[in-house]
DNA sequence: GCAAAAGTGTTTGATCTACACCCATGA
DNA sequence: TCATGGGTGTAGATCAAACACTTTTGC
C-alpha cells in the first residue's frame, strides 16, 4: 500500500483537536496556590480554568505549552514539565478535544498577573478557594498536585516557589505547605544542610522581631554537579 | 460570542490525528524484554516498531489503549500506565499525529504472541536486540524504560513480570535486570521480606541440582490493605 | 527582662551494608 | 562427597526521630 493510499483511508481519523493546560503552582508564604484565568469565551464562558489553548496546526506541544505559558506570565524559563494527556470523549463540548497537561512551579514574589490576550486578568488562588472550574480543569489540577508531591520530595524543585534568597523556616514551611505534614525543625535543617545544595549568604532577614534569619540561595552549579555524581535528592 | 461562532472560528484547528502507542515489558528470566511488531504498511514499513494504532474518533484514549493491547495480545486486566504524549510536528509522515505512549508489564509465561489484526506477528526483543525503529518509538521506549526504573522501585510492579509464583532468586534477577545493578542476596530478602507482602507457599522449585527453593505469591490484599494505612513499598 | 523565633546537640532506636556461614539437593 | 545455589545471623556503620537546650533579636 502506497503512502498516498494510506492518507486517504485515513484520513477521517484525523478531525482531534488538542490544547494544553497550564497548571501553574505558586507559594505566598503560607499556602500553595495556583494560577487561574475567568474564561471569556464559550464554552464554560465565566468559569475559572486552568490556563489553556489549542495547539496550532505547525506547532509542537510542548513549544505550545511555553508559548502560552509565556502569552499568560511574561516568564520564560521556567520549570515546565508534561502531566498526562486527558483524552475523554466528551470532555469538550466543542469537538474532541484532547489536552496535555503541563505544571510549572514560579516565584510568586517575582511575577505579577497581568492581562493577557484574552483579556481576562490571571489570578492567585488558593487550592480551598476554588469553586466549580471549567472543562475537566479539577481533575487536572488533582492529578498535578499528586504528581507535584511526589516530584518534591525526589528533585530540588520547590525552590523554584520561592524568592532567590530564602530561610531555612520558610523553605520547611513551603515543604510543609506543598506536603501537608510538619517537620521537626532541627531535623530538616540538618537533612537538608547536609545535601550541600544551599549556599549560605552573608545576609540575614531584615525587620523582624526576633532573632534574623540567616539568608541561603540554591546553588544550581553544584546540584548539577551532584547529581551527575549519582547524587539524589530525596526530601 | 455563541457556540457556534466559536466551533466555526476554531474549526481549522481540528486536524489532528491521535494515536496510542505501547511499551510492553516481558522478563525471559534473565534479561528484560519488550514486545515490537514488524510494520505491515506505509510509512516505515517493515521497520520494527511498538505496538499502536490511531484512536478513533468516539473512543477514550485510555480504551484504545486496553483495545490496542487485548488486539494485539489477548490479555485483559493487565496493568497499563500512561507515560508520555509526544507531540512534535514531523513525527509523522502521514500528517499531524499526536502520540499517547502507554507502558505495560506482562507476566511471558502466560503470553505467547499471536498473529495481530495487522497480520505482522509481535515478538519478544532484548532491548539490547533492537535495531532501528518506526517514527520516534526509539523516543518512547526510552522514556518507558525510565520510568519503569523509576517505578518499580516505588511500586511493587515488578511482580506482574514474573510467574504468579518466584523464587526470591527470580524476584532479585529480575530487579538486578531492570534497575541494572547487584544486590546483596541476604539483604534483598530481608528487606522483601521484611514488607510482608509476600505470601510463602509449601512449595518449593522442581528439578533443581540444587538445594530447591520455596516459592513466594505476592499478596495483593495485603498489599492493598497496607497500602491504605500508608505504607510504602520501596525497592 | 521577656517573647519569639533562630539555631544546635544528644540520645535512642531503626535500618543498611558487608560478609561469613550453614543447609538441602542432585549427581 | 562435592558443587551449587538456598537461606540465615551478626557486627558496625549510618541514618532518623524526638526533644531539650542555647542564641539573638525587638520591644
Amino acid at each position: 500500500m502506497s503512502l498516498e493510499s494510506e492518507r486517504a483511508r485515513l484520513s477521517p481519523y484525523f478531525q482531534f483537536g488538542q490544547s494544553v493546560d497550564c497548571v501553574v503552582f505558586g507559594f505566598d508564604g503560607i499556602r500553595l496556590q495556583i494560577l487561574v484565568i475567568e474564561r471569556g469565551a464559550e464554552p464554560f464562558f465565566g468559569y475559572e480554568a486552568l490556563p489553556g489553548d489549542l495547539v496550532r496546526m505547525d506547532e509542537d506541544i510542548d513549544e505550545a505549552a511555553t508559548r502560552i505559558l509565556h502569552d499568560l506570565t511574561g516568564l520564560d524559563n521556567v520549570f515546565l514539565d508534561q502531566l498526562k494527556t486527558f483524552g475523554r470523549v466528551d470532555r469538550h463540548p466543542l469537538g474532541r478535544v484532547v489536552t496535555t497537561a503541563f505544571y510549572s512551579l514560579i516565584n510568586q514574589t517575582k511575577y505579577n498577573p497581568r492581562p493577557a490576550s484574552w483579556a481576562v486578568k490571571a489570578r492567585w488562588k488558593s487550592l480551598s478557594d476554588l469553586e466549580d472550574m471549567a472543562f475537566d480543569h479539577r481533575e487536572l489540577l488533582q492529578t498535578a498536585l499528586d504528581s507535584l508531591q511526589r516530584q518534591v520530595r525526589q528533585h530540588p524543585i520547590g525552590f523554584e516557589l520561592l524568592p532567590e534568597e530564602f530561610t531555612l523556616a520558610q523553605l520547611q514551611t513551603l515543604y510543609e505547605a506543598v506536603l501537608n505534614t510538619q517537620f521537626d525543625k532541627a531535623n530538616f535543617r540538618k537533612k537538608i544542610l547536609s545535601m550541600e545544595v544551599l549556599k549560605p549568604l552573608d545576609k540575614t532577614q531584615q525587620a523582624v522581631r526576633h532573632r534574623p534569619a540567616r539568608l541561603y540561595r540554591f546553588d544550581t552549579q553544584r546540584y548539577t554537579s551532584l547529581a551527575k555524581q549519582g547524587f539524589l535528592f530525596e526530601l
